[in-house]
DNA sequence: CATCAAATTTGACGATGTATCAGATTATAC
DNA sequence: GTATAATCTGATACATCGTCAAATTTGATG
C-alpha cells in the first residue's frame, strides 16, 4: 500500500526508500492536514504551500512523500477502505420476510456512516475514477467490490427462486444500489428543505434496496 | 442568466456592464475553450492561462468575464440544463403494462445522452454540489426536479392505488433513482469489464425504475 | 468620412504557488 | 564520540494568479 507499486506492503518515499518511524509520522501528519483542508475548502483550492504549513513542515517535504496533491488523496482514500467491511457484516444478516427489510436499513445506516465520515475524499474519489483514472478506479473498486459481489449474489437467489425478473444483471443491479447509496449522504443535506427527514431517506433507500433484491413488495 | 445576479437576463461581464455583440462571442469562444480543456485534462489541473491560450486571447480577458474557473464551469453547467426537455418527454409516457418498460428505458437512454455529452461539467457540477456550494446546488436543482417531481408524481399515483408502499417518500425515491440515472454513463465504462454491455446497464436501469416507480415486478 | 466616446482587449506586474536540489539536521549503531 | 544512514529544509527557477491602467477597436454622430 505504498506510494510506489514496486515493494509492495512497505510504505515508500517518491525516491523509493523504504520509510522508517518518524518518517512514517511525517508522512501521517502531511495526510492528516490534507485530509482536514480537504473538509473546509474545496479540492480545487487546497495547496501544497497550505498542506505544508499545516503539518508543521515544508513543501519540500511533502514532495518527498508524494508526487501530488492527488497522489496524497488517493492515499486517504485507501485508508477509507479498511471500515467497509461494516457494511458487509450487515449485508450477511437475513434477508427473509420483515428482517430482510432491517437488513437493507443496516447497510443504509452503514454506507451513509461511512460517507459522513470521509464526505471530501469519496467525492475526489469518485470524480477522478469517473473521470477515467485508472488508480482511483481500481481504488473504488477494491472499496466497493466485496459489497457489490455480496449483493449481487444475493440478486442471483432471488432470481433462481424466481422472485426477481432476468431483466435483471445481477452485478449492474448491484452497482445501481450502490450509486444510490454512496448518493444518500448528499441527497440527506439537499432534500432536508422539502421536508424530508434522514429517516425519510434511509427508509426509502432501504425500501428500493429490498424490492430490488428480494423482488418482494414491502407493506 | 449573466453573471452576476443583478441584471437578470443579461449577460455581463465582472464589472456589471451588459455585454455587446463582440463580448459575447470572446465570452462564449472562452467557455467553449473551457468546456474542451475540461473534456481533456482533468478539472484538477487547467489553469486560465491554457483557457486563454485555446481561445486565442489573455489572462486578463478571461477575467474580465468570469471570476474564476469555476463560474465559467457554473456557465457551461447552465447552459447544460436546455437539453433536458428531451428525457421529460420520456417520462410523460405510457407506464402501464409492457409499455411502461419501454418508457423507463427510453428515460436510461436519454439520461445516458445526457451525461456522455457533458460528462466533465456535469462532474464538477456535482462536485461542487455536494460539496456545499450554492450556486452548483440551483443549477443541478433546477436540471433534476422537473425530472424528478415527474417521477415522484408518478410513484404517488401507485402509492394511492395501493401498488407501492408508502415506506417510500415519493420524492427521496425518486431522487435516489436519479443517482442511478446520473451513474449510467460512469457505470458503462467500468462494468464493460466484467462483461455487462451497455444495454445489459440500459435494461438493469430501466428494469429498476419500473419497478420502483410502478410497484409491478417484471417478467 | 473624421471624430470621439464607449466597448473591448491586453501588457505589465506583484504576489503566491510549484517542484527540485544540494546541503543541513537529526537519529542510530558501533 | 564518531560514522553512517535517515530525514528534513532553505534557496531557487519557473509558472500561474489576479489586477490595474492604458492601448486598441467599434460604431454612432455630426
Amino acid at each position: 500500500m505504498g506510494s510506489q507499486g514496486s515493494q509492495p506492503g512497505r510504505v515508500m518515499a517518491q525516491t523509493g526508500r523504504v520509510l522508517g518511524p518518524r518518517a512514517l509520522k511525517t508522512r501521517q501528519r502531511l495526510l492528516d492536514a490534507t485530509a482536514q483542508l480537504l473538509r473546509d475548502r474545496s479540492v480545487l483550492d487546497i495547496s501544497v504551500v497550505e498542506i505544508a504549513r499545516k503539518a508543521e513542515t515544508s513543501p519540500a517535504t511533502f514532495y518527498h512523500y508524494f508526487k501530488d496533491v492527488e497522489e496524497a488523496t488517493l492515499q486517504l482514500a485507501r485508508q477509507a477502505i479498511e471500515e467497509m467491511p461494516a457494511v458487509l457484516e450487515q449485508i450477511d444478516g437475513s434477508w427473509d420476510g420483515a428482517r430482510g427489510f432491517d437488513t437493507a436499513r443496516g447497510i443504509a445506516e452503514a454506507f451513509l456512516q461511512h460517507w459522513e465520515t470521509h464526505h471530501a475524499v469519496l467525492l475526489i474519489r469518485n470524480l477522478a475514477a469517473d473521470n477515467g483514472d485508472r488508480r482511483f478506479q481500481k481504488v473504488r473498486r477494491d472499496a466497493l467490490a466485496p459489497v457489490l459481489e455480496r449483493l449481487a449474489d444475493r440478486i442471483l437467489e432471488a432470481q433462481e427462486a424466481s422472485h426477481v425478473s432476468r431483466t435483471l444483471h445481477p452485478f449492474a443491479a448491484a452497482a445501481a444500489l450502490g450509486s444510490i447509496l454512496e448518493k444518500l449522504s448528499a441527497h440527506a443535506g439537499e432534500l432536508a428543505h422539502r421536508g424530508i427527514s434522514r429517516d425519510d431517506l434511509i427508509d426509502t433507500c432501504a425500501g428500493i434496496l429490498f424490492q430490488v433484491v428480494t423482488g418482494r413488495s414491502l407493506d
